[in-house]
DNA sequence: ACGATGAGCTAATACGATTAAGTAGCTGTG
DNA sequence: CACAGCTACTTAATCGTATTAGCTCATCGT
């Protein structure tokens, strides 16, 4: 600014004044305009670090988050909260850190964010990339924080989650409402918030619909398409088999798929098979294209920045709709063979 | 740390020698301790801003991506160089920017650039999630950048991309070497680098092999699973059925499979089928598990992030292998049933 | 002719760190 | 006893910017 100032026969103020556009400046149009173009001509950059200095602020939101690698959700969390910062000019410094379900690893999540507290970033994401609850670190508490598709367990932080629960219910009502009447849910034993509302929503579906439930309704298995699909083999060669599978994942469902086709079972003529998530390079494409629930990880991640950056300070906890999307693993249950009894 | 330096009984110089540890400071053991034990009790905490203005740099590396959301490449791309990033104690300022094929964005990604600049990162990782050539924004070369997944038209940035070509001609050597002699390529139209190179390999291991190619040995259709879907239904169908099915991509495998399980054709018994990029959610759990190449998505991550740190100058071009990865799709060409005649 | 007014700009300071250059006090030496 | 040399610090300059109070000068009204 210094060297534009010289060049251009102003102070370094004016320089200033002129590139912020500073409104009342009182700075005559053609000085402007030698001053712009003297910055151009020496290929004048704004230092943003000096800026941040001076205006005690970074322009920067911390994003944290766990695993990125392993999950096709990152991806939508942050893009979500990238179009958001920048509508508002702010930048996305992304830390990720590893996550082992039975590894203690607040270390590096403390150490994440002393270092994003030293850079002075404006405010906090706190991303799982599973709807978890999750201890907080003493420090997320110095700046303000946003925690995504996870709650805390103390809830001293606002939080944006998917409806996992209204989602679950929503889907089984739909089974329920088509005629299913035996219906199993194919889960993982509980723990992440996810697999426990999930199955609970299943559950208040029933009850909500005056139906009971299967009395083995729930079969737990690992969540991997594999280990769905031995499941699905034992579930589908049942006498009683049942004529819908709400699957925890689309993964999960997928092993179902896998062995309905080994089968010569039909989906959705035989048994009707769902799955949740909305994992864009499975769900549609499977065949038939099937029927899920789709995660808004867009929508959570921006929320979570607006939250951030309108500086509201109450304490939300936002529960943020899953759609129903609708494809072709669906029909009505089959018509029994045998009793066609009364109609 | 003018807090710290007035209740420690000590001046702000004295602190900042402590706190960074500066070898030959010749503070002594005991002021070091006060300094330390004020610094905790107050809170102290480093600002990364005036730090890196007076060092004149941010210890933070630009990563200027496209459509993060879309693919699953762009995890590990991104871990790579974030591990590598946290190892040179740096952080990693992810920036996305929409790319669409026809459109020209490049005011988007100049903007990005000009951010990154503003902001002093020591250098600047662009990054694409196909394989590709792009034209590079002249203000990329104000400072250190590597190109990841991506070749620069005028080879005027150091690059790192896979070896599509070696990959593509080491998995036909492989289909060759098992005695496959119809073997069809089913890919998309020539454009991504990706794509051409891939073909390349196709046709140069048919050449080294000494045989020749098929006729019409590239097939092309859109690479969605069920455009390949419907484009295996056609192959598998032929008369003059091919041995072994080499596909673009994973997901295009994955339709042939689908085709293949649709006509009961066996895979590997009846016709081998490979795909490219093995996509963790797809390629190992597929019924058969499927061989395909790995793109070293992390690896070259990590080159980029390494390349930039060491502060190497000089113009590379580093082609990272793909791995071959066996599973069970691909098994010799049936024997064929009619001519037996001269084993 | 002269003070008031306003337009157009500048000088000075602060933000929070790093670091080269100094200084005060002590010790050992010839 | 003078002084070099060391230890353990401190002083002060500097990085690039934003901002406010104040300065200069031309113009205007009376």
């Amino acid at each position: 600014m210094q060297d534009v100032a010289l060049a251009a026969g102003v102070s370094q103020a004016t320089v200033s004044l002129v590139l912020n556009d500073v409104a009342d400046s009182g700075i005559s149009e053609s000085t402007k305009r030698r001053v712009r173009e003297t910055a151009t001509r020496l290929g004048y950059r704004h230092n943003a670090m000096a800026r941040g200095l001076k205006l005690q602020r970074s322009d920067t939101i911390g994003f944290i988050s766990d695993n990125i690698t392993i999950t096709p959700f990152a991806a939508g969390l942050i893009e979500g909260a990238q179009v958001g910062a920048r509508e508002a000019g702010k930048h996305l410094l992304i830390v990720n850190v590893d996550y082992e379900e039975n590894r203690d690893n607040s270390d590096a999540i403390e150490h994440a964010i002393d270092e994003l507290i030293e850079r002075r970033v404006d405010g906090v994401i706190y991303a799982t990339m599973f709807h978890r609850i999750v201890d907080i670190p003493r420090s997320l508490h110095e700046l303000p924080s946003v925690l995504l598709d996870a709650q805390a367990t103390d809830g001293s932080l606002p939080s944006v989650v998917p409806d996992d629960l209204g989602g679950a219910m929503e889907m089984t009502m739909y089974l329920l409402g088509l005629g299913h009447r035996s219906i199993v849910h194919m889960s993982r034993a509980l723990g992440p918030s996810a697999v426990d509302l999930r199955r609970n929503g299943f559950f208040a579906a029933h009850e909500q619909f005056g139906v009971a439930p299967l009395t083995d309704a729930v079969i737990e298995c690992e969540v991997t398409t594999p280990a769905a699909f031995e499941a699905g083999m034992k579930l589908l060669t049942r006498s009683d088999r049942p004529t819908a599978i709400f699957c925890f994942n689309d993964r999960m469902a997928w092993g179902v798929y896998q062995a309905a086709a080994e089968l010569g079972v039909s989906i959705p003529g035989d048994v009707s098979v769902v799955g949740f998530d909305d994992v864009p390079l499975v769900a549609p494409v499977l065949r038939p294209p099937m029927t899920t629930m789709r995660l808004p990880h867009v929508e959570m991640g921006r929320w979570a920045i607006d939250r951030l950056i309108s500086g509201n300070t109450q304490l939300e906890h936002e529960v943020l709709p899953c759609p129903l999307i609708v494809r072709e693993s669906v029909a009505p249950p089959p018509e029994p063979e045998r009793a066609k009894v009364a109609t």
